[in-house]
DNA sequence: AATGAATGAGCGTTCATTCAT
DNA sequence: AATGAATGAACGCTCATTCAT
């Protein structure tokens, strides 16, 4: 009734939401983004799973609405760091330890490349998500250019590299999903060397 | 005794099996692995639904085949590689443009990453799938370790360059799912000069 | 915070399970145990096809739990009616009579046979039914030995003499499957006559 | 061409159409009549699936022929022994033991008890298995007859104490349904004895 | 807002039967 | 007569979504 009401009733809302994504995520790490079901996300967000259609209007949605917020978590991520003090090498390195140590984000990046091939996904929700994909990059171009003004890496296009090193650390991370052996320990000084310049290595 | 030519029943097999398979992967290009359905499989194929079930026992073997098939292959192409004549920047490069170039490779890729999570796979499947895995790196390290012996590439340990690059490798090759545009256009030489020693550049 | 009413909820829940059951039995009557498929019982049940999944994992599960039910009810008659006042022969009369009375006896009868037949019923399961079978020997067996106390029933084991009463009148509660003409009258004085002692008929 | 072909190739389907009821009678003995499908028919008769099609023309009607020459082999053992000298007692022992002993005979039990269940059989199939039931009690009562005039037999109408010692024996049978432990032991004496008149036991 | 029972289209799979050889 | 690949209707079951309360 009073606006206090009404703004806190907002509040209930955004946290049920979050809610509701933290067990989407949870859900999809345990048991794989194909067999969450959304009597799954209810019982891990302990809501029923009627009261998750006034938040979303389908399971599309949640999945969708997770991605953004990973999307935006590591714009934002990306966007503190280029702007951060320090060398281009520290950065990175940082950025390669946050991809390689965070137990999700395989879960994400699975999450990325689903919805980009499921035919679902409609043309605006894709070019919503490629533009987020293209827009992180910019930060992290900046870093490359930064690196490069100060020679410690490649010379090269900085966007160009960006594309490259995401597209690298996807590719590590997938191989990090859980119940896999892979013979070889990934580390983030590796990573990053290979974007260095080798003359300061 | 049997009005049947044995052997012309056997090749009809192997000719069912691959049409199987490659309607399955047509499928699966199209639609996303996750919608792949059999009676989709079947139509692609021509052939019933339940004719398919007298070559696989199920949908899973269905993909376990088309990604052991994929393995295979795969396994045999790098062996080739590495066994020929040529210099080790050469021999990548080959490689990097066939992983780029190849329209099915993100397919394998995918099928490999969902086979990881699905916890249908069975434990045996698993490490059938990460043995392939891991031995196709071998002739992959060969030619790192041509390579560094040459001073073309990097130094380190060429199992951890293979496991490096083929990680990279499927990265880039996942933002070339149908229907998506990335920023910046990915080239063979680009991610072979990664790994290049940068003296020799 | 609940916006429903817990006890209606589980009582509903009890009646919707005997309606299941019910309809169950009832196509099971209709169509054969073999033929009664879970279409055919939601139907029966005017329920739909996934809400039985709500109250019963599987089909399997339904029968087991139909075949219980009756069980337990054939179990509480028995136990009941050797409670009684009376003599042992008024006793066993009562027992035909009801056997060769219910219209559905057969049913049941013939679910006993088929779970004890199905490979897939699991070893657990087998055991309970046959345990329930064993235990509901004892209380017939108490009103043989009362009859053979008061002169009025053959001599011999009681538990003996139950377990043939019990599968005599399966046996003859089989020839009683409707669309059958049997050319002889089932009548419960006859059964009972062969397990009197003829001194006394 | 030769009438000897035309005799032969008789002789052949015959052997051919026993050789698929025994693989029926087997096949249904161990997977249970649900379960026996006609490939596993087939493989148990080492015969094409296809050509089981040109000795019957359904399932059904395999089972049906299994039922008909097992009555009609019931029939023939009844008849005889009805013929045979001795007492009445002394057959209806034997015949009891024949009951008990048979592996197989709780598999024409069920076949029978199935058949008369299932809506798939044709009245005019009912009509025939109905008067091949009731025709075999025939002989069954001539022994009762000549038991009640030896005075070792109760008193009654023959054909009912044959009907009900059919029942009865159909009922114990069930119980011997492999797999199945039932707590008393069955006994062709203890069956017999109920038919028995006690004076002279 | 909150609940969870109810729905039903759709899935993977089976299997009696047919057909080309 | 003999084969077994091929068919497709039908089954048991799942699950995203809706609805009555």
């Amino acid at each position: 009734m009073s606006p206090r009401n009404a703004e806190r009733d907002l509040q209930m809302r955004e946290r049920r939401i979050d809610q509701i994504l933290d067990a989407a995520r949870e859900v999809m790490a345990v048991k794989g983004i194909g067999s969450a079901g959304i009597n799954d996300i209810a019982a891990e967000a302990k809501i029923s799973i009627g009261n998750i259609y006034h938040y979303f209007t389908s399971k599309e949605e949640i999945f969708s609405a997770l991605l953004k917020r990973g999307q935006v978590g590591y714009g934002k991520l990306v966007a503190e760091l280029a702007a951060e003090n320090g060398t281009a090498v520290e950065k990175l390195l940082k950025l390669s330890k946050a991809w390689l140590a965070a137990d999700n984000v395989w879960t994400q990046t699975i999450l990325l490349v689903s919805s980009r091939m499921s035919e679902l996904t409609s043309p605006e929700e894709r070019e919503a998500i490629t533009g987020r994909f293209a827009a992180n990059l910019t930060p992290l171009a900046a870093i490359f250019e930064q690196g490069i003004r100060e020679g410690t890496l490649r010379d090269g296009d900085p966007l160009e590299h960006a594309m490259y090193f995401v597209s690298f650390m996807q590719g590590l991370v997938l191989q990090q999903v859980p119940g896999i052996r892979v013979p070889v320990a990934l580390r983030a000084e590796r990573v990053v060397s290979y974007f260095r310049s080798e003359k300061t290595e």
